[in-house]
DNA sequence: AACGCGCCCTGTCCGC
DNA sequence: TGCGGACAGGGCGCGT
């Protein structure tokens, strides 16, 4: 579920709230959230000040006022929230709670528990920064740019989006979504992408993000009870969980078939 | 050395 | 109605 859009639209919504919380206290109910034992990870953190909240890919990234940053990858299934929010008090797979000196908490959830709580002092994060791909809704993100990194590769197409060192923030549906668009079928290998082909991929990646942003990254996840933001992005999806159905374009059965243990639904008509 | 695959974990859904 | 099994996607570690 959270992709580059669910991160974005948690640390839009964190970043003026959590601005100034000092950390008083954190309790650890499930210390296979972080990246070091539970001792350590509150040594690094308590009386220390957050700055904000930001992004890096799928990353929420919570600067402090010092320089580190407590860096969350929420895995599939985790969530960010501050006590006072409307439905904190419904959180059922809290995994890791930061008192603030105010008397609100800072809530990790995270049912599935594939997220991963990491603190990085400012050289340690330039360097994993560095390590990570580029930003799909950047400036540096141009038709050239990706057209020269899908030329470098053999993997199919789909992998090479996934792939965080590549390209920092896609994931499988709005990786699919976005190929459909451009026309490109997920299997085909990355160094047969035309000039012409990588332009309409990045409009299209850029165009689906974008949207989903819009729809504060809903995605097709939460649709089933009301337990958050209703609405969302899976009307929008066009071939993603959509197997058997009518593409929008041309009425062709959309397919699915799998790929590196992972769905791909495509359309065998509009997708070369 | 780039790449593919299995696994981590839990909730949901489907078929018997 | 209950239960087992398949399935979901992110990322890491390992084998090739």
């Amino acid at each position: 579920m959270p992709e580059l859009p669910e991160a974005e639209t948690i640390a839009r919504d964190l970043d003026p709230r959590l601005a100034g919380g000092r950390v008083t206290d954190i309790t650890v109910h499930h210390h296979d959230v972080l990246a070091t034992d539970p001792a350590t990870f509150g040594r690094q953190l308590i009386g220390r000040t957050f700055a904000g909240a930001g992004r890096r890919g799928k990353n929420v990234v919570l600067p402090l006022e010092d320089g580190g940053r407590l860096v969350v990858n929420l895995g599939m299934t985790g969530r960010l929230v501050l006590s006072d929010a409307p439905r904190a008090g419904e959180l059922r797979h809290v995994a890791v709670r930061f008192t603030l000196e105010d008397g609100r908490s800072l809530l990790y959830d995270d049912t599935r528990r594939f997220g991963l709580l990491e603190v990085f002092e400012a050289d340690a994060w330039r360097e994993r920064d560095a390590e990570l791909g580029i930003e799909p809704l950047g400036d540096l993100f141009t038709a050239g740019a990706l057209h020269a990194m899908t030329r470098r590769t053999r993997v199919p197409i789909r992998n090479f989006l996934l792939d965080q060192y590549r390209v920092a923030g896609v994931g499988n549906i709005y990786a699919l979504e976005a190929l459909f668009r451009a026309g490109v079928r997920p299997t085909r290998r990355s160094h047969t992408v035309t000039r012409a082909e990588a332009a309409r991929l990045r409009d299209a990646l850029q165009d689906v993000l974008r949207r989903a942003i819009g729809n504060r990254g809903t995605t097709f996840s939460d649709y089933r009870d009301g337990s958050g933001e209703r609405g969302g992005f899976e009307p929008l999806l066009q071939v993603y969980g959509r197997e058997g159905t009518p593409c929008a374009a041309c009425g062709t059965q959309i397919r699915r078939r799998v790929l590196s243990n992972r769905s791909v639904f495509y359309c065998p008509a509009c997708q070369r």
